[in-house]
RNA sequence: GCCCCGAUAGCCCAAUUGGCAUGAGGCAAUGGUCUCAAACACCAUACAGUGUGGGUUCGAAUCCCACUCGGGGCACCA
């Protein structure tokens, strides 16, 4: 660790002054940084509009190219060499899409809401737009160092006014549109509205829309809105003082950022309808270019379930409807259960238990209503912890009642219990011990009887009481399944389905239908920090949305900006809004068409998905202050188009954490716009590509806590800190490991060409691999080796020659170039740099560097190392900037050997090599192979029974 | 518990998708050149047979089955 000595070898800068060192990198850098920025080279022309440019020529002429890095939240803490990996593939790409024709739009903005940027606020005790626009500006001045090439015109920021006005602009057509099921779209709320007055849609209670108050108007277009508040169980966190989306909990009820424990509270909150777009978001992935692994995740969080809703006759003429997605076992449910919270609780409870009730079932309580509350009270008492803690262990109650098994006409015992969610489906099963685990457990904890209906393949036989679980599986056929009329037995589990499906609705009592697991988006959050909604309520509590004129709503500047927060565990603790606190702000007078009223503000903001769920489209159109993006400028970027059939940015590159929150909210919000009519394209993002983690070693004292890693000496193997041993693994690299190194600190010893070229060469973009400061010095050396191939190290002249070059350079290059053409455009930058290094070794062993040569190794790693390659490019004569350079292209003639070497094999083991022309056939190659001396030896007196020849490659011979 | 993904030299990784691992590339190691010495640089050398066990095939890192280890997701969703 002792870096005494700068790796340029200051010492030999009296011999050696133009040496590709530190020195000269930081010199050449800086240089093209500035001449970049000065030219506006990386500003990409629109159609039309601000950043339309005349002397661009026909821009819808030209291919496009979008590609995006994900939004960065600007950490306060600066950047760690982690961060820039996705920003550097993407400029790499990007530079290639140049470098091809393409009109590229690439550039970089920041998601500076939410709660990371408010919480480093608190901290320091400065107000969040302070400390955030000094954390952008820090992480700009770090990007730029890297030279990445990015349209700085269209750097955006979530916080700018001119930004969330926008975001609050779509919040309105979200609130003023609902979901027309038959058209499959969304609408605006006005058509709903036009429906209603002229009576084609009665309303709910059958009055005229004439007749209904405002308050109850807008009581019935919630029910339709997309985005509506309302009263729903929520997920509350105390510690955050704010609630959370489903999708912000981990599945052992806490939430995601700092681990708080999180409640269930019934909460008036801003919820997005996103259900209604569970069908179309499933389906829609299939025209996406993503991982496989981020699909199913997103399909597995939607959770598409196809089944029916049956009705089960309970006494008092009442029906209970469950949802099954196993119909075809209707014969096997033996009793039912009702999530505790039911609605029909209640109604079904008879005064007393019936006659020779088992005494395992009634809780101990004299009554079934007593049964029933005691229940309740104990589950309500549970949080989500406790209850994911105790789901092995079954617990319920009887109700007292029976219901009717619909298909065997059976009484069946009615149940409550806290495995049943009222969330999901109708808040009601039919259990079928024999074949549902869940169901089994309940029915061996309170001895409830089974019944075997599918035939068990694995030979356990057809008594569900010997078995030790229930049996599952849908490959096997539905046995003791007849009674009056209905006969499932035989049929395999799918007919069955159908079958009993069909019978069900032939007689009105049930229906096939489809439920998600998606629940709608909580989308209100109690921050100061984020987007206020631009909504108020007038004095009657009646809620009034904006026009569009009064927009942006700004935050407002405040002297507390702090969260309530609650001891974590406070579950009766209730959410206050920062915003609330300021009386003068809420309480508004404006004029929305009735006179001047007075009006208060809603006070709750939006969450950090906001901002981050539209960003793509305004990096298309900046600065336009008409419209959220000038269609002619969408269409072109990201319409529709052959190989990208739902349209969306053409390279979306990001980390895997976001596969189902930003990427479902944004998705969502783009169909909105779409159904809409403001955009083209139907998907956001076309390719999504993710990039792996960059790691670091992670030095633990005896205790378990990190150490600092820069300040570990290693001896004989051991690791030590100030003298005492400590142990290592792999871990994250950040602050909070303290193995976090700097860009900038690489970039001071070796320049950011090295940076860029080292975390492109350590593997595959998409695999996490640990960083190793010793191994960056080899991408280095790389670099000196090709400057040294091109200019003098002691006088800065060019020392290439003017020679022809010779048939085997003319192989080396074009073979190069096809590879690392093939591989920039696979975003397989580690081979693409290999290769590039293997030319320039070539040229090294070579002696000399035929200029024609020079040129194009030059342009080949231009997307790669583009500071170096400007000015070796430059220092050869060109004036221009290489940006826009064509990409050397290979001549196929030189790409295939003149020879190739053939194996030859005798039962798959090599005994002889050939030389033979590429051309060669089969049986050529078979006789020259059954010729050669040496496969005559290895054959002896052995039979030849097959040959096997794949020219020009490989011939293998089997003998015995 | 269920579902994905992965495992190649001391380390990071290639291998044109079933056809030469005398491994593409890099780091570290060893020897040498340069140097008063060192660092930098340069030259050269050695190092594994593809996590384990079975199978398919003329031929397996690649396909199939089982297991081990590592990473990720879901977790009473009926």
């Amino acid at each position: 660790m002792s870096e005494t000595t700068p790796a340029s070898g200051a010492a030999d800068a009296a011999t050696e002054p133009f040496r590709y060192g530190a020195a000269l990198a930081a010199e050449i850098e800086s240089r093209w940084q500035d001449l970049w920025e000065k030219e506006g080279t990386f500003d990409a022309p629109n159609p039309v509009g601000p950043l339309a440019d005349p002397s661009a020529g026909e821009v819808s002429a030209k291919p496009h190219s979008f590609i995006m890095d994900m939004f960065p939240y600007p950490s306060g803490a600066g950047l760690h060499v982690g961060h820039p990996l996705g920003y550097i593939a993407t400029d790499v790409y990007a530079r290639y899409q140049r470098m091809t024709g393409h009109n590229v739009l690439h550039t970089l903005g920041y998601d500076a809401f939410g709660l990371p940027a408010e919480q480093h606020a608190v901290k320091t005790g400065q107000h969040p737009r302070i400390t955030t626009e000094a954390a952008i500006a820090n992480m700009r001045r770090q990007l730029r160092r890297l030279g990445l090439g990015h349209d700085s015109r269209r750097s955006i920021a979530t916080i700018d006014p001119e930004y969330y006005r926008w975001t609050q602009w779509i919040f309105l057509q979200i609130f003023d549109s609902w979901y027309d099921t038959e058209a499959q779209k969304a609408r605006p709320i006005a058509e709903l509205v036009a429906q209603f007055a002229d009576g084609t849609r009665p309303t709910p209670d059958g009055r005229t829309w004439e007749a209904l108050s405002a308050t109850e108007r807008e009581a019935v277009l919630s029910e339709y809105r997309l985005a509506y508040s309302k009263e729903v169980p929520v997920n509350w966190c105390p510690g955050l003082g704010t609630v959370l989306a489903n999708e912000e909990v981990t599945a052992d009820g806490r939430s995601e950022r700092d681990n708080f424990p999180v409640f269930k509270s019934k909460l008036r909150q801003w919820m997005m309808r996103i259900t209604a777009y569970s069908d179309r978001l499933i389906s829609d992935l299939d025209q996406l270019d993503w991982p496989e692994a981020i699909k199913l995740q997103q399909r597995n969080w939607i959770g598409r379930s196809e089944g029916a809703r049956v009705d089960f006759a309970v006494p008092g003429d009442q029906a209970i409807t469950v949802f099954t997605t196993r119909p075809d076992t209707l014969f096997g449910a033996t009793y039912m259960v009702l999530a505790p919270e039911h609605a029909l609780v209640d109604a079904i409870v008879p005064a007393a238990w019936p006659a020779g009730t088992h005494d395992d079932w009634t809780g101990g309580a004299a009554t079934p209503a007593e049964a029933v509350a005691a229940y309740r009270a104990e589950a309500a008492a549970k949080s989500d912890v406790e209850r994911q803690v105790d789901a092995k262990v079954k617990t319920g109650v009887f109700t007292g009642a029976y219901a009717t098994n619909p298909v065997s006409g059976e009484p069946v015992p009615v149940f409550i219990a806290d495995y049943v969610l009222m969330g999901y489906g109708t808040g009601a099963i039919m259990a079928v011990p024999a074949h549902d685990h869940r169901d089994f457990a309940f029915a061996r904890a309170f001895a409830l009887p089974m019944r075997c209906v599918v035939q068990p393949t694995d030979g356990r036989g057809d008594d569900p009481h010997t078995w030790d679980d229930a049996f599952d599986t849908y490959d096997s056929v539905i046995v003791n399944s007849a009674h009056d009329g209905l006969s499932l037995n035989g049929l395999g589990v799918v007919e069955a389905k159908a079958a009993a499906t069909a019978w069900l609705a032939e007689r009105g009592i049930g229906e096939g239908t489809v439920n998600y697991r998606l629940r709608d988006w909580l989308f209100s959050r109690q921050r100061y920090w984020g987007e206020p909604f631009p909504i108020v309520y007038d004095e009657d509590g009646v809620m009034h949305a904006l026009p569009e004129s009064m927009l942006p709503v700004e935050v407002p500047v405040v002297d507390d900006y702090s969260p309530h927060t609650y001891d974590p565990y406070d579950a009766t603790s209730e959410p206050k809004t920062p915003l609330s606190r300021n009386e003068a702000w809420v309480n508004v007078e404006l004029d929305l068409g009735d006179g001047v009223r007075t009006y208060r503000r809603e006070t709750n903001t939006m969450p950090n998905w906001a901002g981050s769920c539209w960003y793509e489209l305004r990096y298309v159109d900046p600065v336009n202050s008409e419209k959220v993006v000038d269609p002619a400028n969408e269409a072109y970027w990201m319409g529709p188009t052959e190989g990208k059939p739902a349209g969306g940015v053409d390279l979306y590159v990001g980390g895997a954490e976001h596969a189902v929150l930003h990427l479902l909210y944004a998705r969502f919000w783009h169909k909105v716009l779409h159904d809409l009519g403001h955009v083209s394209s139907v998907e956001p993002f076309h390719k999504l590509f993710n990039q792996g983690m960059i790691t670091a070693d992670v030095y633990r004292d005896d205790r378990g806590f990190p150490v600092p890693a820069a300040e570990v000496e290693e001896r004989d193997g051991a690791w030590f800190w100030q003298g005492e041993p400590v142990t290592r693994e792999a871990g994250k690299m950040g602050k909070s490991l303290k193995n976090a190194i700097a860009p900038d600190a690489i970039a001071d010893q070796y320049g950011a060409d090295t940076l860029r070229l080292y975390e492109m060469s350590m593997g595959p973009l998409d695999v996490s691999r640990p960083w190793d400061d010793r191994a960056v010095v080899g991408s280095f050396r790389f670099l000196q080796r090709l400057w040294r191939n091109i200019v003098s190290e002691s006088t800065g002249e060019l020392v290439v020659t003017d020679e022809t070059p010779d048939e085997a350079t003319l192989r080396a290059l074009h073979k190069a170039i096809d590879g690392i053409r093939a591989d920039l455009a696979g975003l397989r930058f580690n081979t693409a740099v290999a290769k590039a290094i293997e030319l320039n070794n070539f040229l090294v062993k070579r002696g000399s560097t035929p200029r024609p040569v020079a040129e194009q190794i030059v342009l080949l790693i231009a997307p790669l190392a583009p500071h170096i390659a400007e000015e070796l490019w430059r220092r050869l004569g060109h004036e221009d900037s290489l940006a826009f350079a064509d990409y050397p292209v290979a001549d196929p003639a030189y790409v295939v050997d003149e020879t190739v070497t053939c194996v030859v094999q005798i039962k798959g083991k090599v005994k002889a090599r050939l030389e033979v022309a590429p051309s060669i056939s089969d049986a050529e190659l078979e006789a020259l192979a059954l010729a050669e001396p040496a496969v005559v030896a290895a054959i002896g007196d052995a039979q030849v029974r097959k040959v096997i020849a794949r020219a020009p490659k490989l011939v293998n011979i089997v003998t015995g």
